[in-house]
DNA sequence: TCAAGAATGTTGGCATACCAAATACCAGGT
DNA sequence: ACCTGGTATTTGGTATGCCAACATTCTTGA
């Protein structure tokens, strides 16, 4: 027998459930997959994905209903599943409520993080603010959205965090292509530094308030230039 | 031959599935029973509720999915579905997110909204703003989360309409007890009365921080005083 | 007497079968 | 060629059956 004390199996067994590994392959299939390059909405077979995966209807059906719950699918009856294509006020209302809720995480980081944590923003995307960003702009936009989601974990509200989470998904392409419109991303990096001066200083409503202007700001842009999205 | 001019059949017949029948069955189910006041977690069993429901489990699992996404119900695999208690701390996450969300609306209102709806607002609510509200907190509270979801309906933000109506779900009865501790009744009020005369004079800085820190004050609230939640 | 384990029942996860509605296809008439 | 109506096929919605894992009860042996 094995001491208890020195057997440690890994964290967790919990062989996932056939929903959970079909929700995340279509999730991955889904958001990978640039949907507004295509003008048709995509229709997806039922059947055909449960082929695909191995695996019978009900766990797909179930998948597809937990998507259609975040936004990503849509069920017709006797029509099909299809994917949605968000038109560009919705994509601006999602910005708006993302600026709100992280306007708020970054208050409630004021008051909560450590003074380690808030260092680490700056440590942590250190490379970013000496130098052009329009040179790299794949890596940028990468720790841009790392950024954001830095902040909003300080906020230490769950709730928060998983709403995010799930906007994010949605928006994470439009981020990465309203980077490259204009000069926003030299822009956007002044913006960060005077949000981490804020947070630092524990100024709540100046932090507060630079984080909404500045996913505000992303709104408006793509309200402006963002009629690709239609 | 009829002409078509003339023969003009109904709109549509549009029945609902039984998935969601069952849905806001279920849901209608969770809202009314008030969680709290047992101190065991309730137990769902799929094969009862069909029966109940006069339907296959196969719509009631379905219905069970959305649910578990929105948070009121959790699965445990071959031991049962559990209706959700939620923790002091995840009602309070919750409320900070509303007021962030909310906040937002406001400030989306002062740009958006007509001056006939600002007034509205004012209109829709005279009969509290006079006398003693802890005379029919019932009604007041009714009227209370009313005039905060027309808020938000002024922000005519999709997004945030959505959101905010799932949070309200899990916290409308947490609203209610808070009303009736101390004299929050009475301050709630004055507060409103504020929040009004900023929207009217479309002072989106001031609004925005009158709604959020109104909400906040429900968020600290509940944290001093919700320890009945655990 | 009581603990260990075997038998039985229960539960959610999954697969499959069937249905009605929507669509696609085709034959026959104009 | 172009309708027209009916038929076959496809599709999502639903019902049902089976299974392994858990829970419970009963049995058994010291």
């Amino acid at each position: 027998m094995v001491k208890s004390d020195t057997f440690q199996v890994k964290p967790i067994a919990a062989t996932s459930s056939l929903r959970a590994l079909a929700y995340d392959a279509l999730k991955e299939a889904i958001t990978n997959m640039n949907i507004y390059s295509q003008r048709e909405e995509v229709r997806l077979d039922e059947r055909k994905l449960s082929l695909n995966l191995g695996v019978s209807r009900t766990p797909v059906r179930e998948a597809l209903t937990v998507l259609e719950q975040e936004g990503f699918v849509r069920f017709e009856a006797r029509r099909g599943v299809f994917v949605i294509k968000k038109t560009k006020q919705e994509i601006v209302s999602m910005i708006q409520a993302w600026s709100a809720l992280e306007s708020m995480a970054a208050r409630l980081a004021c008051e909560r993080a450590t003074d380690e944590q808030l260092h680490c923003l700056r440590e942590h995307f250190p490379e970013f603010y000496e130098g052009r960003p329009s040179d790299h702009l794949d890596e940028y936009s990468e720790a841009n959205i790392r950024f954001h989601q830095k902040i909003i974990s300080l906020g230490q509200c769950d709730v928060i965090k998983d709403i995010t989470s799930n906007l994010l998904m949605h928006v994470r392409g439009i981020r990465n292509t309203a980077l490259r419109q204009g000069d926003r991303a030299a822009n956007s990096i002044k913006e960060h530094v005077q949000i981490i001066k804020a947070l630092e200083a524990r100024d709540a409503l100046l932090a507060e308030r630079l984080v909404r202007d500045h996913g505000l700001g992303l709104a408006s842009h793509v309200e402006k230039y963002g009629d690709y999205l239609d």
